[in-house]
DNA sequence: CCCAATTGTAACAAAGGCGTAACAAAAGGT
DNA sequence: ACCTTTTGTTACGCCTTTGTTACAATTGGG
């Protein structure tokens, strides 16, 4: 998966230096402008997946970039986050002609501007989203409720076979080798024995009754979900 | 303007007259029902913008009607308004598991009827496109009076528990992971541990009695309010 | 038909999650 | 300033989950 790019207008440079450490650090990319001018060209270049914009500027403010942002329809829905000195300010900002998705008052804490730029994307793929419901055959897995039921009812799985099963209906008609289930169900960083897989499967085949060979093993490669 | 809907259940026939006629030259569209067993048919062919339930009748009883209106999802926030006969079963039918939305004692005149079915209804529609008043079961939470009731019963909350319990029932039916109650109920500022969540889940359902159970515990996951 | 590789099964110990309770810090009221 | 309430953290113990291991069963190839 490639990267969210993060274009950053911000004339202080220690918090320039600040933001991009960070940003970089949570697998962004980032992209620096010193002042309105420099964002709306940068812009131009590219669009980015989200702007961080101080309000206060040299030049052209934060106010009229966003403006500007807001005015052109190719940047029309890039997601803004203001960053803002004095909260008073807050309320002209959010929802406002401005249309900004959210604001940061400074003094801020990279932690809170990370939790804030990751709610703001998420919000944009999110939003008007059917609940996610995955279906084949009798087996039922809801997402959202993290319930999953078999001709209506419904299993007692733990989170890892609930994650487990997940996956493999999302690749429903694909194998999916045991290092590929380990990395999208225990993660990258998990470090064990790929048999391990094969007691999850188990345990969800059980579960999962009369829908258990809906789970087939490929001899040699892994597992795959019937499609 | 299409004129607002109102279903009347009512046996008594004086006094079904005396509210079609006022209703009507109120500008009102009336349908009538002459006990409880009409009402259930009747709104299911077509959910009424706001319900005159009499709690003596034959049959079923406007208590009956009004928890199986609450209990259907589509008509769960239908206003309700309760007639009763007599002044001291009051207590158990406003913010009660029945969730009626005000109430008028007989012999009422039909001037104070007009003028609650006015609140009730502009309340509906100044508050929002959000209902600020969340009904699920025997809990009710009133988001502007910042109360919440159990079977009538107010709860005394602080501000965290009634945060948490608003932002459960908001997303009741989907899981709460401990984060994202921590972004919404503790914001994104807060910096603590995932743990405090746990803690005040505890001192939630101590408070709701018999409700405890309405909040779930997905192990390995988070909570989930029941839907 | 036999062998070797692979997978299914079962059992076990370790790890982890959560309820519970107690405590200390913070906030709020008088 | 004092007391009370609220809030966040921490510690403990129970129970569930989880990963590993050993062993049995299955598969496919020669």
């Amino acid at each position: 998966m490639t990267s969210e790019n993060i274009l950053v207008v911000e004339d202080d440079e220690d918090i320039q230096e600040l933001l991009t450490y960070n940003l970089q650090g949570a697998g962004y990319g980032v992209t620096l402008c010193g002042d309105g001018y420099q964002a709306l060209e940068a812009v131009r270049k590219r669009i980015p997946d989200l702007v961080i914009l101080d309000l206060m500027m040299p030049g052209i403010s934060g106010f009229d970039v966003c403006r500007e942002l807001r005015r052109d329809e190719r940047t029309a829905s890039v997601p803004i986050i203001m960053l803002t000195a004095r909260g008073d300010e807050v309320d002209r900002i959010v929802g406002l002609e401005l249309g900004a998705d959210d604001y940061v008052v400074k003094p801020f804490s990279p932690r809170e501007l990370l939790l804030r730029i990751k709610a703001v994307l998420k919000r944009l793929t999110t939003d008007g989203r059917e609940n996610q419901t995955l279906r084949k055959g009798a087996l039922q897995v809801d997402l959202d409720a993290h319930r999953a039921y078999v001709e209506g009812e419904e299993l007692q799985l733990t989170a890892t076979e609930f994650k487990l099963l997940a996956d493999l209906i999302r690749s429903r008609g694909r194998v999916r080798t045991r290092d590929q289930l380990l990395n999208a169900v225990w993660g990258y960083e998990f470090d064990g024995y790929a048999r391990t897989v094969d007691t999850h499967v188990r345990r969800l085949r059980q579960k999962l009754g009369d829908c258990a060979d809906m789970i087939e093993t490929v001899r040699g490669v892994g597992y795959r979900f019937k499609d």
